[in-house]
DNA sequence: CAAGATTATACTCATATTGAGTATAATAAG
DNA sequence: CTTATTATACTCAATATGAGTATAATCTTG
């Protein structure tokens, strides 16, 4: 029963697709081509020994910079277009290169989720939060997970649900992309349209970073050798969305031990000097880095 | 740059692998064929609308039984047949039902993975460690991993870490499937072998499993409509392969709110009668189930 | 039917972690 | 040499967690 049968079984091209986070000044950048209009991908081809290595292969045409950091996102099959191919996408972090592809270049995902950036007011919420409270129309259920996920009170906002809130707006046809689905409003919500389901593919792998920072030291995929606890910081706020307490963000880094002091510090800039740090990575075999939760008997 | 070209491109077929989940008295069980040699598999066949279609209408060959939850796994190249494949794996959960195809039978997942139960003394790790070290012989990178992966305390135990515990003993040439990248040790670590790398998609899926737990309510597919916080936990400690302490875990589901009870009792048993619980499906919509940790500003 | 076994449920309490804030230090700019 | 600016160090109340004890309601058995 396991024997391979090609004859009645789908035979597919297999498309692969790369999400390519670099955060350069406190911006949150994402590798796109078509002037912004779609996320880099390639076709498996027979040259490549494995996905991630064609993958590899294939992002090295468009930047220098090794990617440090891959991981396999989700595997979808294409139904809008050829409905023949399959598609798999990755996240990768790397640190920002020139693009030098003919129409690549580096983005901000904000210009495509405008509403998820919290870092400061954007005013953008009251707007999105009408359009979807006139689609629910007194419809508890929908009602329900607009509270939920855009969160009236705006304390409650959870910047893990990237990917939710997207589609309650695909639903309610307030974004482009919609428009096999359902009548896109004439005032959608706002950011950059892209190309099929590449911005949901994006705000998939948004979704994942910003879990991911939390319980594993991928954030250092973005940074520079040596850093201070600053830029450590507001690197992980970009990711995150949001501004973090300062005071308890390095408490929180401290109790990680996953950095240690260079002995240098910063030189030329405004303000006292701050120490630079590296990351330990000789923990990374060590340690575990899992948010055990369950009340354990010992 | 994105046309389809099929000249040139690898063209495979697709094969569909499900991990189906269960517990039954309290043991963490999984759907297998060839008398649990293998993970039941199929391939994308044309009628399949989508991925997980294809998956649902497979599965139900096998089980009466609705899969109530499904959940993406990994997909990968299959280089060990004909390299021509691709593999895509799911974890799904449901209750057990008699499994009705041949050679299909449930199987507890601890006959595949004995040193992952730590509910007992298995008395297992001391000779497992005995083969690791021996093969570690004096270097001091894989010993930090053994120590890391398989704790000589025994209290560092992290409960997640099954695949890359699977994969040092892969390494380490301590299971039989190992037998093309090294030489299987005489006497290799317990637990059943399986078909090509099937094991190491059933480790996947445990660990998956023993990480989703702690913060998405995802344990009540695996329960009855009615149960007992005592069945609840026991649910737990079966798929975490640890006991819980009662008083600290009653605490644990209270806080999360995720339960009420029904006014019903069980009867007939030893001891006091337990209230019966029903799982308050409504707040899956309303909540989010993300663990936050960053310390943010408010 | 009473005593014991068994399971359920309810509290307690010390310790650790977290949220929120204030205080002090070291530099550059004027 | 004063001020602005950024870095770093503490404080403290509130909350959560780990570990354990106490009491309640049933069944079993002599």
């Amino acid at each position: 029963m396991r024997e391979n049968r090609f004859m009645g079984n789908q035979v597919v091209e297999t498309e692969l697709i790369a999400v390519l986070v670099a955060v350069t000044d406190g911006d949150p950048r994402v590798l796109t081509i078509d002037d912004g209009y779609a996320l880099p991908s390639g076709l498996l081809e027979p040259g490549h020994r494995s996905l991630q290595a064609g993958l590899r292969a294939w992002v090295e045409r468009q930047t220098r910079h090794p990617i440090g950091y891959v991981e396999q996102l989700y595997t979808f099959a294409d139904q809008q277009r050829d409905a023949r191919g399959i598609s798999i996408s990755y996240l990768a972090l790397s640190r920002e290169a020139p693009a030098e592809y003919p129409g690549a270049s580096w983005r901000s995902w904000y210009q495509y989720f405008p509403w998820e950036d919290f870092r400061e007011e954007s005013g953008l919420l009251p707007g999105i939060l009408k359009n979807l409270t006139g689609w629910a129309a007194g419809q508890p259920e929908r009602l329900r997970r607009i509270a939920g996920l855009f969160g009236a009170g705006a304390k409650i906002w959870n910047e893990e649900l990237v990917l939710q809130r997207y589609e309650l707006l695909w639903e309610a046809g307030l974004v482009p992309e919609a428009t096999r689905h359902a009548l896109v409003a004439a005032t959608p919500a706002p950011g950059k349209e892209m190309l099929h389901d590449h911005r949901r593919i994006l705000a998939t792998a948004i979704a994942r970073l910003r879990a991911k920072i939390k319980y594993r030291p991928v954030v250092f995929e973005l940074l520079a050798q040596e850093f201070t606890l600053l830029e450590l910081q507001q690197t992980m706020e970009a990711l995150a969305g949001q501004t973090l307490h300062k005071p308890n963000f390095r408490r929180f880094i401290e109790a990680q031990e996953l950095v240690e002091e260079t002995g240098r510090t910063t030189q030329g800039l405004a303000g006292r000097p701050a120490k630079l740090f590296r990351f330990k990575s000789a923990v990374l075999e060590e340690r575990s880095f899992t948010g055990s939760k369950l009340p354990l008997v010992r």
